[in-house]
RNA sequence: GGUCGCGUAGCUCAGCGGUAGAGCACUCGCUUCACACGCGAGUGGUCGCUGGUUCGAUCCCAGCCGCGACCA
């Protein structure tokens, strides 16, 4: 054994105890076991540690550890994702800063020689915090989505699908970024709502009037767009409109023809019943505009300026203008026109970019566009099956309910930072879809019979296409390396339900569509971490949570046991310091328990003893309890009930261990004999070696230095495995729980008559029974502070009494007897007794109870009516003595 | 509007057909030779509401009220 310090100093010891792991290997596959395999969501190269990073990592590391623990060779793949717009997004913000050029100046190549500097020096601070965390990452075998082994991988995977017409090139209505001037998909849109307003707008008719109707009042949010209208839309049975259908109107301001159509689209219960459809600007303009062949016209550029062309035919005076600018000089026009009909206030859904915080603006661009339709069909089957399972369950209903609505894919955009579209152009456009430049050549050269210039697409791929690879890709995928055969398909993958769209699906459908096999077996969706309110974390809040503050503050381990206790199912967790605190205490706990065992010379074993040859019942015991404790996390563990394998661990470490058998093994390393100290000693240092070693995958850091200090011969706690879990002793669980209910019953009575803590009184077991728990006799003088235990027929005068376990006791407490007292706390326990003996009684008194309940329960409800029977009756007899004085 | 989830002790949450639980907070007591980041003893709940199924409902079903998320 090794001297502890008087406490565990984590800020010191937890880094060098992570250096120690790493520098022994521990993170690597190793052992012949079977393998077990998680891939971790790469973070961004941008991102650092936030809470949701601390729990999901907490959680992945917790399975890796307990896996390795039982001997499987685990992999815990480590790696990054490029983040293509939020990387842009930052380099580009780095150079504004240092006042350097802007990126179109030093152009396409430089730019992302810049980057990739960037990544060099700054990218991927996430690495070190997570190794804060103790987070058991494989970091030998690193991946970037943009290193070239992975950037080969997405090239084979556009080429195969661009091959099969899963991917193809087209102009679609995509959500446009004006801000970083791309295109995203429908994922990275967030709606919300915002306070807007709903303006009407008459257009007159053309021809003058139709039955005393001359113009058609259409209602919208945005006014801007009307410089584009190719249509007015009614409904078909909308009995209003239905004589104006076919005729046309004069759009204002523009002054061009358009015309009233019918269509299902518009709802005659909202606004006016009439909508004007501008096609090229919104998604379902566009839809209607497709239906009836009415042209799209185009009104803004790329930063969502309006344009002004011959085409569009917008007035010159709008050319350049901001889209909301152009908002109000239509609203004053129209006005001045005397063609505004009213406007009022209105809540309107907005789209907002996810990154960039502006208002997304529908537009008609080409892009590229991946057939999830038919990919995601095995996908879907893939879960259907069960080949995947979603823990919890209930996540397979929102993933199917993505999957059989998908819409194709938008994985093109129009930035500088990713993976660039393998798709270069002959001179007429004619498109080469190749692995490199040198096979587009050479098919060019075969097309055109002659070598041509190509020039190659400018797009780069959606950050999430290259993702949707990484359970395979991280392997070595396309080639057929020997850890894909080992690891692939991985076991688990960790993530947060608002991921499944992004990312799990994608990869679903990828590793279908190019494996053949599920990607993972379970994926585990585990909850949104939020604030000790239960409120959303929010920068705005401006209460989020930093777990390094949490780490610099208590260590990891606290921070650690704290996130997996609160991993229920189904539920968010809420996070606060007082917990982590209290889970501070817990790690102190163990070091106290700890330093009290170097005292009475107890180290784990360095051989484990057998708890067959125990003597002692309390040693039996404890061997029985650490067992069942074994076996309780590991289901907990298995069915990925964190917050169960959590509790198991503290309430036995804290609860059984510390709270009662440290405490019932004092008196034998007073004054017992050789042999039974010798039993103890061993008993105790299995049992804290057993509480280590579950407790290890929760708490990394504490378990290392505590199990190092206490192992006899000096042996780590990485040699060790999984504690078998195969005793039990009935007989000495039911002889300590006696003892224990006593104990807890004196200490009860004690305290509610006031007996001074430190008064040491004589116990009587009165009537003929005999207690059960001889062999405690010295632990229940020392815990409940008693100076003799005698058998007496009657309690002497003035005593307290207590009925426990069966016997009734008696404890004279000479004159300081408060007798009121006495009498208050066994009115209370007859009460008590009362209330279970009449529930029961009241059971069995049902007939239809007695006919159709299962036996079992009706001999459990006779059972209760004997105990609290027999208990109420001595508890009356105690109380009529007490009377009688 | 559709889908999913949640309302259990002051707070944060387990439990989910047969004796209501944990941690924290609170109250009282304690320099008990590992630990006051501690020890001991307590207080606290018509398990959102209303019906139904059942011998029996916090748990299952239906409706309602309140809260939240996702998709339109």
């Amino acid at each position: 054994m090794r001297d502890l310090p008087k406490s565990f100093d984590h800020e010191t010891r937890e880094p060098e105890l992570y250096r120690e792991q790493e520098e022994a290997g521990l993170f690597k596959p190793s052992g012949e076991g079977e393998p077990y395999a998680i891939v971790i969501p790469p973070p961004n190269v941008t991102g650092s540690l936030h809470v949701g990073h601390a729990l999901n990592n907490t959680l992945q590391d917790i399975l890796c550890r307990y896996r390795r623990r039982q001997g499987r060779r685990v992999l815990w793949q480590f790696g990054t994702d490029h983040a293509g717009i939020a990387t842009q997004m930052v380099v580009e913000r780095q150079m504004a800063e240092r006042q350097e050029p802007h990126r179109r100046d030093i152009g396409r190549e430089a730019f992302v020689e810049k980057v990739w500097q960037w990544r060099e020096q700054s990218g991927g601070q996430i690495k070190d915090q997570l190794k804060r965390l103790g987070a058991s990452l494989d970091w030998s075998r690193e991946r970037f989505t943009m290193d070239e082994g992975l950037s080969e991988a997405v090239r084979r995977v556009f080429v195969d699908l661009y091959r099969e017409d899963l991917i193809y090139r087209d102009k679609r209505l995509v959500n446009w970024d004006p801000k970083f001037q791309t295109a995203i998909s429908d994922l990275e849109v967030e709606n919300s709502e915002v306070q807007g307003k709903m303006w009407h707008f008459a257009y007159p008719l053309a021809d003058g009037e139709v039955d005393g109707i001359k113009e058609i009042v259409i209602a919208t949010t945005r006014p801007e767009t009307m410089l584009g209208d190719g249509a007015v839309a009614v409904h078909p049975d909308d009995e209003r409109y239905k004589n104006l259908i076919g005729k046309m109107v004069r759009l204002p301001i523009v002054d061009r023809l358009i015309p009233i159509i019918a269509d299902e689209y518009p709802d005659p219960e909202l606004g006016t019943g009439a909508v004007k459809i501008t096609g090229a600007h919104d998604f379902n303009d566009f839809e209607v505009a497709k239906r009836h062949d009415i042209p799209l016209l185009m009104l803004m550029d790329e930063e969502a300026n309006m344009i002004a062309t011959e085409e569009n035919g917008v007035p010159q005076r709008f050319d350049g203008v901001d889209r909301f600018e152009a908002r109000k000089m239509v609203v004053a026009e129209i006005e001045e026109l005397g063609l505004s009909r009213g406007v009022e206030d209105k809540l309107i859904m907005q789209p907002f970019g996810d990154r960039s915080g502006v208002v997304i603006e529908p537009m008609l661009t080409d892009q590229w566009w991946v057939d999830a339709k038919t990919l995601a069909g095995p996908a879907i089957e893939a879960v259907r099956s069960g080949q995947t399972k979603f823990v919890p369950q209930n996540w397979s209903k929102t993933y199917y309910n993505w999957m059989e609505n998908i819409e194709p894919w938008c994985i093109s955009r129009q930035l500088w930072w990713g993976h660039r579209v393998p798709v270069w152009y002959g001179p007429d456009g004619h498109a080469f879809c190749a692995m490199n430049e040198a096979e587009a050549h050479r098919d060019a050269t075969e097309h055109y019979e002659e070598a041509v210039d190509l020039t190659q697409d400018t797009d780069v791929l959606d950050t999430w296409f290259s993702s949707a690879l990484w359970p395979f890709s991280t392997l070595g995928w396309p080639e057929d390396t020997e850890e894909l055969k080992a690891f692939y398909p991985t076991s688990v993958l960790s993530t947060a339900f608002d991921i499944i769209f992004f990312w799990v699906a994608r990869m679903m459908m990828m590793a279908m569509h190019f494996r053949k096999e599920v990607p993972f077996e379970t994926v585990y969706i585990h909850a949104l971490v939020r604030d000790e309110h239960g409120q959303k974390m929010s920068k705005s809040k401006g209460n989020v949570v930093d777990p390094l503050a949490y780490i610099d503050e208590f260590g990891a381990d606290p921070l650690r046991f704290t996130l997996a206790s609160q991993a229920t199912q189904g539920r968010d967790l809420s996070l606060s310091k007082q917990r982590v605190e209290g889970y501070r205490n817990f790690r102190t706990k163990l070091w106290n328990a700890a330093r009290f065992m170097q005292m009475k010379s107890a180290p784990i074993p360095a051989e484990a003893p057998n708890p067959e040859e125990f003597k002692l019942p309390l040693n039996r015991w404890i061997a029985s309890e650490g067992a069942k404790m074994t076996a309780e996390i590991a289901r907990a563990l298995d069915a990925f009930r964190f917050d169960e394998a959590a509790a198991a661990a503290y309430q036995f470490a804290w609860g059984t261990f510390c709270d009662w058998y440290l405490e019932l093994a004092k008196p034998i390393f007073d004054d017992g004999d050789e042999a039974a100290q010798a039993e103890t000693r061993a008993a105790m240092g299995m049992t804290l070696g057993t509480i280590l070693l579950t407790l290890e995958p929760f708490m990394p850091f504490v378990t290392r230095e505590l199990y190092a200090a206490m192992k006899e011969g000096g042996m780590g706690l990485d040699a060790a495995s999984w504690p078998e879990a195969a005793f039990t002793d009935e007989k000495a669980s039911k002889e300590m729980a006696s003892a224990i209910a006593l104990i807890s019953d004196i200490r009860s009575a004690r305290s509610e008559v006031n007996v001074p803590p430190s008064a040491k009184l004589d116990l009587y077991a009165i009537g003929a029974g005999a207690p059960d728990f001889a062999s405690q006799e010295a632990a229940i003088k020392r815990l409940a502070r008693i100076e003799t235990i005698t058998a007496a027929a009657e309690p002497p005068k003035g005593a307290v009494q207590i009925v426990s376990g069966g016997m009734t006791y008696a404890l004279p407490v000479a004159d300081v007897i408060d007798l009121k007292a006495e009498i208050a706390r066994l009115d209370k326990e007859i009460g008590a007794a009362q209330g279970q003996l009449k529930k029961a009684e009241g059971k069995l008194g049902n007939e239809r109870f007695i006919s159709k309940a299962p036996p079992e329960v009706v001999a459990e409800e006779r059972a209760r009516v004997e105990k609290f029977g027999a208990e109420l009756a001595q508890l009356t007899e105690a109380k009529k003595r007490l009377e009688s004085l």
